[in-house]
RNA sequence: GGCGCAGUAGCCAAGCGGUAAGGCGUGGGUCUGCAACACCCUGAUGCACCGGUUCAAAUCCGGUCUGCGCCUCCA
């Protein structure tokens, strides 16, 4: 399988450095808000990543944190008046709904980096001992200079950001020795949240909390490190500086970075203001459309979210979610595959192989789920009433499998109708047996009021909600 | 200013040297009381533009235009 890897700008095969076991670390967000569904594109991205690579035999050891010191997380705790630990407790607890409501799955381990203080004490001396940092007057920097690779993952050259380097300086950080180099320990100030150190009272800089878990959670030399782009400079650069020299070897061995969803062509983000909310959304749409409409496109590939394309997708993942439905309620009859069906099911295979193909260059998903869509028109056409049920489970099994991988669930969960809705459904279909067409009408538009769309299908009446 | 990425039908989006997948939408049809679903048919002599390399280019090279990202917290 390839991946496209961002250190060497390429596509590469994948291989382990333990065979059958992936050690994977994904930069979670900073908790002081909801997420919004730019934040969303990379859980997906990479929790479908992982889905593939578990699919494939490999036990996938997956990190992702939780950022939860910072100073937007403090101003938010200044502004309403709590702790700070408050908040991103608060948060903490609404990005794992949402991220469960997308079917992300839950990490192997999501660290906090307020519970790593130690260890990145720990590295940041180890640092300081090397030569690498320096301190002053209790604000520890790294210097980027002294770390020979410094640029091999985004590509710049440290002369010229010191040459080029724009005007804004960031306040507090008069006193290092270079414009490239960054913070890793910073003292408190009052109010703040703060540990004891070596240096001062004070927190962590944002890039060092990464390194830690990562060496905590999956060793010195990791698989796979990922985020998205605007990560590359400076945060994981940072990152291979620090990891790298304070453990002696090769950090990540791929990075993958996701690019941006955006609004309106332009990049969504906190700052900017122009963000929708993952919660906004499921108000309007079933979460499974918002995944299915973030697979749509290549994850490397800028996507644009609009409404429009929200329909688009609601409709296509309507299409597929009806075949497996249908292909449900059939029934077959229990004996072997005649040669026909036989073709069907050879076909089918080749379909999930024509799937993998995709999946295995660089996590192809746009092209995987064309692959869908031509499976869903093949069973349409050849899987019905009183075909083999060897045929059928094939083509159940084979949809569960690969919807799965897309994280896009299959079963719909089971409502409840409530008695009177019922009613009128059995009375409806007593006029229409009666040809009553009218009254039959009337029932239909008056459930239709009460959100239930009625179907009236070959299989039988079948009803949703809108 | 430095470093990158992208420009494929109405919309979205694969393809990345061998003659344009797939979805949504549109229009026409089949089916069924009607509707919906499903199925069939319907789409780019052409992949931003101009040159070049090649037997062959959307795919490679050079240039132009346009959009976007990173260089500052950011998924």
């Amino acid at each position: 399988m390839k991946i496209f890897n961002t250190l060497t700008r390429k596509k590469e095969e994948f291989v382990p450095i333990n065979p059958g076991e992936i050690k994977m670390y994904v930069c979670g967000p900073t908790v002081y808000n909801l997420i919004h569904i730019g934040n969303a594109r990379p859980m997906i991205v990479f929790d479908t990543v992982r889905r593939y690579f578990e699919y494939k035999g490999y036990k996938v050891n997956y990190v992702s944190n939780f950022t939860d010191v910072d100073d937007k997380i403090i101003k938010r705790a200044t502004e309403e008046n709590v702790s700070s630990s408050e908040v991103s407790e608060k948060y903490i607890a609404e990005v794992k709904k949402d991220m469960a409501s997308l079917n992300v799955r839950e990490a192997t381990t999501h660290p906090k980096a307020t519970e790593e203080i130690n260890g990145m004490i720990d590295m940041i001396n180890t640092l300081i001992d090397a030569g690498f940092a320096y301190d002053v007057d209790g604000t520890v920097y790294y210097e980027a200079g002294k770390f020979k690779g410094y640029g091999k993952l985004s590509g710049k050259n440290i002369d010229e950001l010191e040459a080029g380097h724009r005007e804004i300086k960031v306040t507090g950080e008069e006193g290092k020795k270079h414009s490239s180099d960054f913070v890793l320990w910073k003292p408190k100030k009052e109010g703040e949240p703060s540990w004891k150190s070596p240096w001062c009272d004070g927190r962590p800089g944002w890039h060092i909390e990464c390194s830690v878990m990562a060496k905590r959670y999956l060793g010195d030399e990791i698989d796979i490190h990922a985020g998205g782009v605007d990560l590359i400079f400076p945060h994981h650069e940072n990152e291979i500086a620090q990891s790298e020299a304070a453990n002696g070897k090769p950090f990540a061995r791929y990075w993958m970075h996701n690019a941006f969803l955006n609004i309106d062509g332009e990049k969504m983000a906190k700052s900017a203001g122009n963000f929708l909310l993952v919660r906004d959304i499921l108000k309007q749409y079933d979460p499974q459309v918002l995944r299915f409409f973030m697979l749509s496109a290549h994850y490397r590939s800028p996507l644009n979210f609009s409404e429009e394309l929200m329909e688009s997708s609601k409709n296509g993942l309507e299409r597929i979610l009806n075949s497996y439905d249908r292909l449900t309620e059939i029934s077959y009859e229990g004996r072997p595959l005649n040669e026909e069906e036989q073709k069907i099911f050879d076909a089918i295979n080749g379909y999930i192989e024509r799937f993998e193909a995709a999946m295995d260059d660089d996590i192809n998903t746009a092209d995987a789920i064309s692959v869908i869509f031509e499976l869903i028109k093949l069973l349409n056409i050849n899987v019905k009433d009183g075909v083999s049920d060897i045929l059928g489970e094939k083509a159940i099994e084979t949809l569960d499998t690969l919807l799965d991988l897309l994280g896009i669930k299959t079963v719909r969960e089971k409502e409840i109708l409530d008695e009177e809705i019922e009613k009128l459904i059995m009375e409806r279909n007593e006029a229409r047996k009666a040809k009553d067409f009218k009254k039959a009408d009337e029932i239909r538009d008056k459930l239709q009021d009460m959100g239930i769309s009625l179907l009236d299908t070959r299989d039988g009446v079948k009803w949703k909600r809108t």
